[in-house]
DNA sequence: TTGTAAGCGTTATCAA
DNA sequence: TTGATAACGCTTACAA
């Protein structure tokens, strides 16, 4: 093995300090151009590259940003955590930050998991994702001015029990403070599905997504049911809401079927729901564009996840790659779109 | 904010030198019952955590270790790689291990980010995934000394052009210094379903898998080859080579069935194989037991990915948390689970 | 058993 | 524009 490369050993072979090789890297405009280049060139010669630790012993920043791998719950949905995670490690590489992964059984858990990777890791920052009503997590990060964003909008303080109709969704719930995220336009997804199938002619569609109250599940209700109503079309009873699951979506299905005026088509929340719907219904999207829907030749909402997380990434330079106090925070909000099979 | 817990901190609050707080975290047994158990409260009551990055500079280990994720390739097989993840960042952390991840094209620009972890990270291992014939990546990081685990065996040195029959992938091809690494059977597994289409009555099972000399589809096709074998069933012309794909699997299938004397099952190397093949073919088994098959009722091998995961780690720390030389690289070569539908 | 001193590789401060 | 010095928080060697 070959000597450690440190900055003195490029200090040497460069001929000057430790302190102009330092400046070359952080403040390359204090070093002049001809003593840049030669430092430069040792540096190329040498391979060398600081080392991060000590960096960070004297910045405090550690350069790395953490993210939740979760169970994958149905494996169908799963696959959605595995394309940000992606494009996130791929698009932090370039802007000079590594993804550490961690993994949590609940929120408290996962507070429990920031403090620990906080003191011990010094973690610049933090990306979420699963955000949903009642989340206690922004509120602890941003207590302790931890850095982060998430990959989906706040939804609002507790689940309110009797919000049954109306566009609940759609009001992001009195968040003390609002923070950065990214997130897709659910809504307008299931927006898309239902015009499609309005569009090919069926004037009966229904909806079947989670019980009232999750947030996401209300925003691609809301999508839905809006699109109805803009085709001046009536959605009363024709939507239902289950737990997320392939066979829960077929009962779901079933039960609509049985309505004195049932649906022709039907709108779901996921591509779970969707493929056991589809066993007994002809016209069905799902939601997620997972592989699933892509063999089982199911039309499917897709959210544009590489890009979700490169605007996660920039958001969190913005909160990073600043001295000033911090920018009002940013949210981004994307359009999906619909994979029509 | 409060004031950062150094290791200072606490000993100044538990009346002893930084020294014996040092101790009472890396070798308890220095220290006197009484002190270390007043240190421990000091520790506890002021939230202290040795900082990585200072302890890192000292003894030049990062307690990091690197996993590569990969763009998901289908889909249908991407999600093992999401399970995989989940269970190594789980059982790392519990051995005090943390999991970053990196993206690369290629071999050849994998290696580079090795060089560039190892420099400015001090990662401490590597797991490598996706072991391939001809995987220039092992070889670099034995000969720079690096500790690693592939999940996945070494399969030699060259693809070999005329190997078509035989048994090749049963040898493990002479890699020069053998390395720690798991497996899961999938010999074993292809043989499982083949017994399982036996049981069921079939005399004549195909096998599509993928073209002679990939290592992982060369050991699949030898098991369903050997328990044909077995049953003193004649294999000749019942196997097909093609890319991995759900429409490559159709096709695969079709030219199977328009044999003179077509098979009445066939066993796949994928689940996108196999979900072709089921178009054309009634009994067909899969591989890797992804959401897929599950959905669409696909009997299908699945391979223990948390088991997998937590020997990957459990190798890993073999060669970590040890001072002498290195022991002997182990090998673990797991047994996968035919899950019938 | 506990304390003192040195040093890991970097960057911020300040003097030249 | 460049260089000397100190400091970040920790652990290893050695002295008390």
């Amino acid at each position: 093995m070959a000597e450690k490369t440190t900055i003195t050993t490029v200090a040497r072979h460069a001929r000057v300090s430790r302190q102009t090789v330092s400046n070359v890297l952080n403040a390359p405009h204090l070093v002049r151009d001809e003593t840049r280049a030669r430092v430069l060139a040792s540096i190329e010669v040498l391979g060398y590259r600081a080392s991060q630790a000590a960096r960070q012993m004297r910045t405090g920043r550690s350069r790395l940003i953490a993210v939740r791998i979760e169970p994958t719950r149905d494996g169908i949905n799963g696959s959605v955590l595995d394309r940000f995670l992606h494009g996130l490690t791929e698009t932090a590489s370039t802007a000079g930050y590594r993804v550490v992964l961690y993994t949590a059984a609940d929120d408290a858990g996962e507070i429990a998991t920031y403090d620990e990777l906080l003191a011990s890791h010094d973690l610049d920052a933090f990306v979420l994702t699963s955000t949903h009503r009642g989340d206690i997590r922004t509120a602890w990060l941003a207590g302790h001015d931890v850095p982060f964003v998430t990959f989906g909008r706040p939804w609002g303080a507790q689940p309110e029990p009797g919000r049954g109709g109306g566009h609940p969704a759609r009001q992001h719930g009195g968040a003390a403070e609002p923070h950065a995220w990214v997130d897709v336009d659910g809504a307008a997804g299931t927006a898309a599905a239902t015009g499609h199938l309005l569009a090919a002619g069926h004037r009966r569609v229904g909806f079947i997504g989670w019980p009232a109250g999750s947030g996401v599940g209300d925003d691609r209700r809301a999508g839905w049911q809006d699109a109805m109503g803009r085709a001046g079309l009536d959605v009363a009873g024709l939507s239902a809401g289950t737990s997320d699951g392939i066979d829960q979506g077929e009962r779901a299905a079933r039960d609509l079927l049985a309505l004195p005026d049932p649906p022709t088509a039907i709108v779901c929340a996921s591509d779970s729901l969707g493929l056991g719907a589809r066993r007994v219904c002809g016209a069905v999207t799902g939601f997620d564009d997972t592989a699933v829907a892509a063999a089982t030749g199911m039309t499917s909402v897709s959210q544009p996840l590489p890009e979700a997380a490169g605007r996660c990434v920039q958001l969190l330079r913005r909160l990073l790659d600043r001295d000033g106090p911090p920018d009002t925070p940013e949210q981004v909000l994307l359009a999906p779109r619909l994979i029509v099979r």
